[in-house]
DNA sequence: GAATTAATGTAGCGATTGCTACATACAAAA
DNA sequence: TTTTGTATGTAGCAATCGCTACATTAATTC
């Protein structure tokens, strides 16, 4: 049924946002998702494909979360940076962010699915700051996120701006 | 002999700059460093280590080559984010562009050695940014690199700025 | 009730993983 | 010359990988 694949999908997500992507077998996500390996595949077809919709599960959700956590409120660009740093250095979205990160890094390579994935969440988020932002500001919605993302990795190796 | 495990490191790190960190047996590894993976068991004692010492290479080499890439004058915080951005965005450093991400990509859960060997890359980055900053700017050194690496994120998944 | 389809368990395949045991070659030291 | 230590090849181990074959049960349809 799909009422079951569906909430696969949503186990698997929430077991690759706490533990992470690299490193988990087959047997090791049906686990989490309590089913079974054979399950997994005969829902999915295969491994690839199960990360993948579990990931763009998380994706659908970015923007709906972002709009509860700051609001639906226009900022200036230097304010929406500020705010947006407060946002993404809290212990709770922690494994949010290393969860992108993670993904950003299977994706230079240019392995899939990673790299779409890594392009929808990038797109999904620009898109968010520049609706957030006064209409003269909205060219930099991509600068902006850059910004943000480079403070976002200084934060997740440990290092202080 | 120190001189072979030196050049064994060589043909390591340059294998990992070419095709990327993850992926690769030992068996792999052997191959593209001419020799087999007992032996990089015998210098290196694990695969971690071998990673790590190969890693540090490139570590070890990137002021020089930032310095010979941009030479050693002092710019703004703004001429000097633009000149980094363009020298990051040229294609033979793409190699060392997705390198870094992956590197990020694997610390993100604090997998050692890559969680240690992050750490040292940015700090040498902004060690080397502060020092070609006027006195004035110097304390804006990491969020410089901060924006310049998000800078880099983008290009890296094929996004504009 | 018979036939068909969907859902699931069990077992295992062939490939790869990091690493080790064992043997051997060769060189330097005693 | 015997000994000792470094360097290297060959073979293989136990674990894990993604996935498949086959059988069986459960539910649906005719």
């Amino acid at each position: 049924m799909t009422d079951k694949k569906q909430a696969i999908r949503a186990s698997i997500a929430a077991h690759l946002l706490a533990t992470g992507i690299s490193g988990h077998g087959i047997r090791a996500l049906a686990k989490a998702a309590d089913t079974s390996d054979r399950m997994l595949i005969y829902y999915f077809s295969s491994k690839d494909e199960l990360l993948r919709e579990s990931l763009m599960m998380i994706v659908d959700g970015l923007s709906i979360q972002l709009d509860q956590e700051v609001g639906d409120t226009r900022q200036s660009c230097t304010d929406l940076l500020e705010t947006l740093t407060l946002l993404c250095q809290r212990p709770d979205w922690r494994p949010m962010t290393s969860l992108w990160f993670e993904i950003v890094g299977l994706a230079a390579r240019g392995q899939e699915p990673f790299q779409s994935v890594a392009c929808e969440i990038a797109d999904a988020f620009i898109e968010w700051i520049a609706q957030h932002l006064p209409e003269s500001e909205k060219s930099r919605a991509a600068d902006l996120f850059a910004h943000l993302e480079g403070r976002m990795l200084l934060m997740l190796i440990g290092r202080r701006l």
